[in-house]
DNA sequence: CAACGGATTAGAATCGTTCTAATTTTGGAA
DNA sequence: TTCCAAAATTAGAACGATTCTAATCCGTTG
């Protein structure tokens, strides 16, 4: 199997966000979307990149995961002032925090019912609901 | 009405969490207390007290927000990496998270009800749920 | 295959926050 | 009151995460 084909996927959804195909995008993606769904930090992705002989600077790590997150193929979370996390799960859900070391997982996407949204003011619209359960390993 | 009685409120909750009633924090607990619900960040509060005459360093509002989440008077607030807000309002109850330009606001108390919530993986324990509605004014 | 513009990069710069070590203030004891 | 130990404050340095800069590199298109 040529690199095109095993590569089609990710590089079709690249270059319907305007985005070019490089190198660096093209294993950035690899690592993250192989395997199952993930919340990961910049400093997390460039270690793991770094291990498997991947050279991509830091600035191009940050660079690709807001593009990503701007095409829709990652969302960010915000759980602790600081440190962003960027979930390789789009689909609409919810997250457990576990105050103690800091990660995150999901929440099976029926388990948590928001019933009932307000209106929110000025005629604003809702973009996203967030839903953070933190947790607390004794 | 001497300073004694004016501040004794803030003074008994202060003694209340061991923290001693020092000139800084009853002036920072002044500016945040007085009025209605806020949401405010630490440089923000800093920038407060230099403009009601109030001598406190950088360091000493950081100290103290932290002191006074601790003690339960407060309330962080994690919705973008890179600057936290504490809530004046420690009662249960969510947020409205504006996009444009970051400010906070509360959602009146039964306007979001979370039915059904999951439980947490490993035998932990539920600490908090925060919902926060993310909105967008175009 | 030339060349234009997008992408990558190292390193500097910036931001919010925390740390350090010295000084000041507080509250209790004598 | 005065004194002392402990707590609190402070300026400034240090820090970690992120963003910026401006030079170089590489993909795409013609």
């Amino acid at each position: 199997m040529t690199d095109q084909k095993r590569y089609a996927p990710i590089i079709g959804k690249l270059r319907d966000a305007g985005l070019r195909p490089t190198r660096q995008r093209i294993a950035l993606a690899e690592l993250m979307f192989r395997g199952e769904d993930r919340h990961i930090s910049a400093e997390m992705l460039h270690n793991e990149a770094t291990a498997a002989r991947v050279s991509v600077s830091l600035a191009t790590v940050y660079n690709t995961l807001h593009q990503f997150t701007q095409a829709g193929l990652l969302r960010e979370i915000a759980v602790e002032a600081g440190r962003s996390y960027f979930d390789t799960n789009t689909s609409d859900h919810h997250h457990f925090y576990f105050e103690n070391d800091g990660h995150l997982e999901d929440v099976a996407s029926n388990d948590v019912v928001v019933s009932s949204l307000p209106t929110p003011p000025g005629g604003a619209k809702i973009s996203r609901v967030d839903v953070v359960i933190r947790v607390r390993e004794d």
